[in-house]
DNA sequence: ATTATACATCAAAATATTTTGATATATCAA
DNA sequence: TTGATATATCAAAATATTTTGATGTATAAT
C-alpha cells in the first residue's frame, strides 16, 4: 500500500493533482516553464482575463506547486521544482511498486 | 515549452491528472498498487456505496489509468503501467526542462 | 496629489462533478 | 425457472469548482 512506501501525503498529492486537472492550468505551468513569468505575460499569452488568471494561480500555490516573488508592481510566479520532485517520487512509488499480480484460486 | 518536448498530449494528462485528484480515487489507486481488484473488495476495504465505486471506477476508465478483466460475474481492476508511465514521462519533463532563468532588465 | 498599472479579492452566476437511490443487466446457483 | 450476487447506469439532488464583473490595495509615474 501506498501509503507505507511513499513519504508524500496523500492529503499534499491530491492537492497538488487538482493543480493539474484543469486545462488553463496546464496551459499556465507550461508557460512557467520557460521562467518567471507575471500575471501581464500569461495574459498576453493565453486571452484569459486577469481575475482568472489569479484564481488559477492561487490554486497553484495553495497547492505549493508555485513560488511567487515581487518586484515593484509585478509579482513573477514560478514553478517550485520541489513540489514537482515529489509528485515524480508518487509516481515512481505507483509505478515501481505497483503488482501485476492476479486475483485467483479464490 | 511542454509541447516542444514531450510526446504526451495535453488532453490526455489533463484527463489522467483528474484521475488523482480526488481523494476517494486515490484510494481506490492505492489498493490497486497490491493487485487487481473488484468493485465488492474495494466496498468491502472502504466503505464507499457501490455505485459511487462504479461512478469512480468509470473515470478512472476513460482516462485510461485501470484496465479491467471480466471473470464470471466479476470485474478485476488493475492500474494501467503504460498510463503510469506515460505521467511519469510528463512529470519528468517538467523537472527536467523546466527553467529557473529569472526576469531582469526589461 | 492624481492617475495609471499590476494584481488580489469578493459575491453572484454559470458550470461541472459527485452522491444517492432506484432500476437494469448479466452471471451463476439451486 | 427462480432467486441471489456483482456490477453498470440513470436521473435527480447535493456539492464543488470556475467564471465574471466589480471593487480594493499597493506601487509607481506625472
Amino acid at each position: 500500500m501506498l501509503k507505507d512506501i511513499s513519504k508524500v501525503k496523500k492529503e499534499n498529492i491530491s492537492k497538488l493533482m487538482v493543480s493539474f486537472s484543469d486545462p488553463f492550468r496546464l496551459e499556465i505551468i507550461d508557460l512557467m516553464m520557460d521562467g518567471e513569468v507575471c500575471v501581464c505575460d500569461i495574459m498576453k499569452l493565453t486571452k484569459l482575463s486577469q481575475s482568472r488568471i489569479s484564481y488559477h494561480i492561487k490554486i497553484l500555490k495553495e497547492a505549493g506547486l508555485i513560488s511567487d516573488r515581487q518586484e515593484g508592481r509585478w509579482v513573477y510566479y514560478s514553478l517550485n521544482k520541489e513540489a514537482l520532485f515529489l509528485i515524480k517520487e508518487w509516481i515512481t512509488s505507483l509505478t515501481d511498486y505497483s503488482s501485476n499480480k492476479k486475483r485467483c484460486c479464490e
